[in-house]
DNA sequence: GTGAAAGCGCTAACAT
DNA sequence: ATGTTAGCGCTTTCAC
């Protein structure tokens, strides 16, 4: 009933070779007469050999070691720090399997993520996850790191130029255009409507990715409501008290690209009309999402990302699975009513 | 650096005993000494040893059996063919380590299904993976699993009665609310909204999940909306086109809580002012939510809660992990602009 | 080019 | 109660 499970040896015996010329036929070790390794072959086909992954990791019982590119960052820069936590959640999981994981955190500047880096590449890692900066400059950073046929995880940020083997993220021109739609159901048709393009707590490192959202977003409106009036405002954190009195007057729908909607928690305190649509479950945010203050939070998963980056190559390292080259996460809409089976 | 991974032999010298009383102790068989029981763990508390869990799989080496009782289905019953494919895909992911599935389909009736749920039982699997029925008369059943000690997976509708280790589902009341408020958003406060709760293809073994997600829809808009006209209708697949003509007069909003809202198309190109929310991204609802029929289509995964539903089991029985006693997928919200980010 | 053998860490059967 | 040993399936080294 349940096809049974051949070993090398049981190949072996049926091709009246040993098992080592067995194993040298299946991983193509070479060294090995045309007879035998037809004889072998012939076997291997009939008997739809598949090897055991356990032993052969057994057997390996080396560190496997995956080196980890990102910026560095503290508690207020909660989509690192949630992304950090998947990546040591998984590191935990896989630790047991001989998955060890070699930090390289980097200012968000050209410099240091270029030096990070080259002293990644530099050890030899089994693999690397990095979240990459794109500069021009870098391109030949790049191609160093192709020639040592390192396995390359991107994490949030595509670079085309890379030979990446998979990318985790998500599609940021289509979140923009999918919170247009949102921003649209709650505001309706009126024709007075206008909205504003909010960047909050600003980080260079962010700002293509924000700019993608605000393209996807203006985009789906040209569409739809192509005389609709939108503002565009960019402010760091320091700045938003200051700024945001004067841009709200009149405002019906704020769109936060970032994580840092809560930052707008007084004035929306005060305007309560206004239509909000931010980013990502964190707490600040959920309490504004609870009270009413936020309508929609779109949720990035960080958490989720960063653990699936690592997982993916871990998989690919010790079981030489093949893993999707992108990896989009979908992009999950959450109110009031559903947020509860998000956390 | 990389903190030193610590074998049986290395605790043993260590502690001054063989392998096998370290064994004996890790493992709890008991047969040893007061003395030497101290002396071990000591050492183990010190060195915080950890099992190499790859070895003890190969160690094992033997077939791993996971029941699967879940109803007969066709192509035709789209949440179960999905369902089914996510238990397959994990099927194969995790037979290379040993796991086998045995299949036990029932029909949706109580006979059909205490009969395989009893067969299932007999073979003594290594787990059982179930989408049960509840029953009054099913309870002694439940029990008698129980005593035989096989952990018991539920998906789909958990069972207080049965002391089940993981349920892998989601909470359908809530899944009703969130419709509702969405349902809000899209008609907004009109006095004249008139709302219709539709049970399309209706199958009794889905009746206590449609029957949660009215209560959930309902309670919703009285609590928000208390005066509005809610009204329900419940039809099989072939009922749907001969009745819901009369049905669909001055209705401002449809809540179809089945995965079937493509029966209404027709209906739909008719009355394209109608709102509409549905379950589930079957192609052929797909299809609808594209061309503006449908506006939103709530995602329940089967094919990912099969999945998880295999691997959580899976995990536990080679790895020994715990595993999370509700697993609540959350509740997706699908509209054109996000969509793709789902298939 | 091929085969024999050791050994990864753990478990279980068997001696003592 | 404790120690010893064989062996899970694979890879790798070392003779031949």
């Amino acid at each position: 009933m349940t096809p049974k499970k051949y070993t090398l040896q049981d190949i072996a015996e049926l091709a009246q070779v040993s098992r080592g010329t067995v194993d040298r036929v299946v991983n193509k070790r070479g060294k090995v007469s045309k007879k035998a390794q037809k004889k072998v072959e012939d076997v291997l086909k009939r008997l739809d050999y598949t090897p055991n992954l356990i032993a052969r990791s057994l057997k390996r019982n080396q560190n496997l070691v995956i080196a980890v590119v990102i910026p560095i960052h503290n508690e207020h820069d909660i989509y690192w720090h949630q992304c950090a936590q998947g990546i040591a959640e998984a590191e935990r999981k896989w630790g047991q399997f001989g998955i060890i994981l070699k930090y390289f955190h980097y200012h968000k500047n050209q410099e240091s993520f270029a030096s990070m880096f080259s002293q990644a590449i530099e050890m030899d890692p089994n693999a690397i996850l990095m979240a990459p900066i794109h500069y021009e400059e870098l391109k030949t950073l790049f191609s160093d790191a192709e020639a040592k046929d390192i396995p390359i995880g991107l994490i949030n940020t595509p670079i085309e130029e890379i030979d990446y083997m998979t990318f985790v993220g998500q599609d940021y021109q289509k979140s923009g255009r999918l919170a247009a739609q949102l921003m649209a159901n709650l505001i309706g048709s009126d024709p007075h409507n206008k909205i504003l393009v909010a960047h909050l707590g600003v980080d260079t490192d962010h700002a293509v990715h924000l700019h993608a959202k605000e393209k996807g977003f203006r985009a789906y409106f040209d569409e739809h409501f192509p005389g609709l009036k939108i503002d565009t405002v960019s402010y760091s954190s320091d700045d938003v008290v200051e700024n945001m009195d004067a841009d709200l007057s009149n405002i019906t729908g704020i769109y936060v690209t970032t994580s840092k909607t809560h930052l707008l928690s007084d004035y929306l305190d005060k305007h309560p009309k206004i239509k909000v649509i931010g980013y990502d479950l964190v707490p600040k945010n959920v309490v504004q999402l609870q009270q009413g203050n936020i309508n929609i939070l779109l949720n990035q998963n960080p958490k989720l990302q960063g653990d699936t980056g690592i997982s993916s190559l871990a998989e690919h390292l010790l079981y030489n699975t093949d893993i999707p080259q992108k990896r989009l996460f979908p992009i999950d809409i959450v109110m009031t009513e559903n947020l509860e089976s998000y956390c």
